[in-house]
DNA sequence: CCAGCATTTTGACAGTGTCAAGATTGATTG
DNA sequence: CAATCAATCTTGACACTGTCAAAATGCTGG
């Protein structure tokens, strides 16, 4: 059993502490350093100080564990959020913020956000119903800002939810192609998204 | 020895006929039907009617064998380009054409695209010479093919390597919502891409 | 104190990529 | 034509993976 196991062990009542707490820390912490895919049960299992097969008391199985990683990324990307509706700004900065911010969230946290949006969930429909209800909820939040945006005249086209589709893909594949690597030098992403603003605003700059 | 390697292996000198080129095919189908994760080497020989490590004499290793698939597919969307521009069109048809292709091409074979696209080649710079040379002379032409475009006038912006990136940004990163699942009808991918034309377009329609 | 239950471990299995060493076989040369 | 050679393919082995069944551990309520 290592130090650090033992550093997160002692402030619960059961045998080892609440392990699936310091289970998803130890496996976002992992997965952001090395990368998603090579996280094994069985190394964090070893990182955490447990058996092998403890994880499974907590999680079905590995896909559910990394549904709970990515549960916990759209809840810090809906306090980001919700702390952006509470600054006082005016509409045209909150959507230039909206924008950087994404682009921050992304980049700050590729792994993470590869879990959130990428194929290894959504793929093979093995999402879990906790991961279905958050995600849900955030898409609806951020097509209805744009379609707030777009109804304030800021944001340009006809159909609110075709341009949310359209601003999100930008986002979307510009941030990967940065984070998968396509493109090398990802400092360059939010330039490139800076440029692209002024296609998605009425009132030119 | 199964009765379809049989099959394949009449047509040439060797021990097992080309198996490289054989080894290529059924690969390619076996990533298109059920997904680059489910590939392993051992099921892609059984199928091939071979021995587990046959593949090790053609190519290094796996990520060797999806570099070289990533390749071909470079290859078929170069053909795409090339027929493209020996069609006679107007620039803006030209355009339109490009865009609908890319989705097309995408759509059509998304694992494929995966591959030629996506993390599992990029990420941890495992790209073979051949691939990275195909692939840097496609961007390469891409980037110049909208560049041409803004020369004429008909696409937006005054930064032609910018633009470029954004349009190439969109198109990848609605692709790729769809064939990763996170929107569920991949019909609909053309659509949305339809009415992002206008802002990539000086006159309006 | 002990029965029961939540929790964790041990053992096992099938599957994976890959390396080292051996077997096969078509081609080449004496 | 036969012996050698090198290209080609197979066998054996290893470490690693996810996951299941069964056993062991240890806290808690009666």
């Amino acid at each position: 059993m290592t130090a650090s196991a033992l550093v997160l062990k002692n402030n619960s009542s059961y045998h080892h502490g609440n392990l699936r707490q310091t289970l998803l820390a130890a496996a976002a912490n992992m997965i952001a350093e090395h990368g998603i895919e090579s996280l094994s049960l069985r190394k964090l299992a070893e990182k955490v100080g447990v058996s092998r097969t403890a994880a499974y008391h907590y999680f079905q199985d590995k896909n559910d564990l990394l549904c709970a990683i990515a549960a916990n990324g759209f809840r810090r990307w809906q306090n980001s959020l919700d702390k952006l509706s509470s600054d006082q700004l005016t509409d045209r900065e909150r959507f230039e913020q909206y924008i950087l911010g994404y682009i921050s969230f992304a980049t700050t946290n590729p792994e993470e956000y590869e879990l959130m949006f990428g194929r290894c969930i959504w793929k093979q429909s093995k999402c879990t119903p906790e991961l279905q209800e958050i995600s849900r909820k955030i898409f609806q939040h951020q097509v209805d800002m744009i379609e707030y945006w777009q109804s304030t005249g800021l944001v340009v086209g006809d159909n609110p939810l075709r341009i949310a589709q359209i601003i999100w893909g930008t986002l979307h594949g510009i941030t990967k192609l940065f984070i998968d690597g396509v493109y090398t030098d990802v400092a360059r992403a939010e330039e490139i998204v800076i440029s692209a603003l002024p296609m998605f605003i009425v009132t030119a700059d």
